[in-house]
DNA sequence: TCATATATGTGACATAGATCAATGTAATTT
DNA sequence: AAATTACATTGATCTATGTCACATATATGA
């Protein structure tokens, strides 16, 4: 039940068995179906998940109602809106269940013992923060200057596994562009090569 | 001169003056005239620096010769290409100064003898991280589902000093614009009201 | 103070990608 | 197995923004 998140803590910090103990007891361990919703726009953040199966995608709806995609997470990723979990603001995001899941969650008071009575994992989420800062300026950047086709190609390489398990229309909008636009440049690149 | 740099930290966590003086013998003062580079493509980024005075850019040049802008970076922020400085790797990106700088800079042996003997500074840089992949955020959607002029609105809203000290073609660099586009749009903002 | 570089504005035209609409195809649900 | 819903494809057209070219400010440094 906690392998991958032990397995992420690991790799990241020096965490005695104790230590490691404690924070487990600190998880709530939750299950989503497909199509059920872990966080709907309005409301408040209140946990900060940890994806042990399963797929969710995090993603807003503005008023011409384009759904564009923040993030996919899946095994081994966290999951949250960290401005409202961090502030207690209403969230702006929707995060869906794609395939059935299985979440460890940990509440913000939770949270905030782990941190205090295990001081490391302030280096942990540190570390985990600034690996996903840097990606997302990184994807930010592409957005400014890459067309479609350099954005789903750089997609693939970077998350092969995503093409297979999530549908085209959402790889769309995880990109920036319609449905119609990544059929198009599909079949271009399969007649091309 | 650690104005700045002391108020940064003490609004976001408790520090004893003592740590503080031992944290300000880790930092190197640092003068840029405008047009001065503090990091180029190709460079490895040595130290993280943070902005007493002035302001500077953190931009790529991709293959069609587009400048993206990351960010602009005033009195009072952090700037470095943190990929760079945390893995060694020579950096994508250039950091250029946009007026005369003083900045304070922290080498990462420093760097990480500062997070070793005052652990509180891995809190200081995991709440810095966590907002600027906030902001971050934010503006990818923006950049997929916003039309140019809701983005300029936007960043007027969020940054007013910004648009008096920096040239309007930067400005459209930074919303992933033309210039000619930023200019056209400005005047139908004037004529419309 | 001039001379050169840097920055902005505007017109004519091109284009990537959006939009609208229709059709086809696979998955789920009953 | 039929019915319903979700998903993908393809064509015709539209549009926001880019590109190119040139004119005009405005800084800046010798």
């Amino acid at each position: 039940m906690f392998e991958l998140l032990s397995k992420s803590i690991k790799e990241r910090v020096s965490i005695t068995e104790e230590e490691l103990e404690f924070c487990k007891t600190l998880f709530l361990p939750k299950k989503l179906r497909k199509r059920q919703y872990l966080l709907q726009e309005g409301d408040v953040c209140k946990y900060t998940s940890f994806v042990e199966k399963g797929m969710l995608r995090t993603y807003t709806i503005d008023e011409k109602g384009n759904e564009p995609i923040l993030q996919f997470s899946s095994e081994g990723w966290w999951i949250a809106d960290i401005y409202s979990f961090l502030t207690d603001e209403p969230s702006h995001y929707n995060i869906e269940a794609l395939e059935d899941c299985e979440l460890l969650q940990i509440s913000k008071p939770s949270w905030e013992i782990l941190l205090e009575k295990i001081p490391v994992f302030e280096r942990y989420f540190r570390i985990l923060t600034q690996n996903n800062l840097i990606a997302t300026q990184r994807r930010l950047m592409g957005s400014m200057s890459e067309t479609a086709e350099e954005k789903y190609l750089k997609l693939i390489d970077n998350f092969p596994g995503c093409i297979q398990r999530v549908p085209q229309h959402m790889i769309a909008s995880y990109l920036g562009i319609t449905r119609e636009t990544l059929s198009r440049l599909r079949s271009q690149l399969a007649s091309k090569k």
